[in-house]
DNA sequence: TAATACATTATATTTATTCTAAACTGTTGA
DNA sequence: TCAACAGTTTAGAATAAATATAATGTATTA
């Protein structure tokens, strides 16, 4: 349970609490092997299953989007029933299989810089996504 | 009222038969100078203060999704509480103000083509949609 | 260690959206 | 023209995500 310490390192230097329930929040989220993608429901089922601690829903709404303030994660714009989230920060972009309800990460270099060229007075870019939906090819080889 | 035969044509030739409720979300929709964005919410709006005839909230949520499929609308993939539409079709991209709450059009002409080199097999790319997210720009002019 | 400010919790509330089933209407064909 | 049918509208109920509430609990501080 030694790990847990950047967790609270983190959380304090952000000036969060080190609680034990954000503590396993972290947890789940950042010592994954790899990046994903959730929504509460998945983060809350996942919470549950590996953690013998029990956290609240709005504990969990709570903390994921102080990590949001933060810059610990991301929300995805897709407009779907629930809202999406990543553990991946990084400016990246993404496949929605709109079939499977599956995200996918498209990685920067695989999209070349996008350049707007328009621009709206008193108003600066925060952040640019690109959504690409895909669908099944059906096509019969021609 | 003689454009009504345009929507009456037009719901006809997709399937859909010409009610008054749909001609009248056709004439609210597709009668303006200019394309638009809107919630569900913020078109019933719209067609109580200019309509005589009463539409319930079922009616204009079923013809806006039959509408989507037809092509007619698009929905803007955006994280928001509300699903956000838009009367302009064509392949364009959009800011979001989040001061705002604002959507605005950005022209195809004014991002370059999109170009994504990842593939997923046995998919294909449906749609691409930019959104940037854009906030005031405080900067002491330096 | 006491005081306090911040967190958690169960629960209620809100709000967008979908569902339901009864009443209604446009269309078709006799 | 009209009966029959399939598609449509409707009010209201149901669903579900997200937020608010207020009481209880906990980390921090001095």
């Amino acid at each position: 349970m030694a790990y847990a310490e950047q967790y609270i390192d983190k959380l304090r230097k952000s000036g969060l609490r080190p609680t034990k329930q954000r503590i396993k929040i972290c947890e789940v989220l950042f010592d994954a092997e790899q990046t994903f993608h959730f929504t509460i429901k998945e983060l809350v089922k996942i919470i549950e299953n590996q953690a013998n601690i029990k956290v609240s829903l709005a504990t969990v709404y709570n903390t994921v989007h102080a990590f949001i303030k933060k810059g610990y994660l991301k929300e995805i714009p897709l407009n779907a029933s629930q809202s999406y989230y990543d553990t991946n920060v990084t400016h990246h972009h993404h496949f929605f299989d709109e079939e499977e309800n599956r995200l996918i990460d498209i990685h920067q270099h695989d999209v070349d810089e996008v350049n707007i060229k328009k621009t709206i007075p008193g108003k600066k870019i925060k952040s640019v996504e690109v959504i690409a939906k895909i669908v099944s090819d059906n096509q019969s080889q021609k």
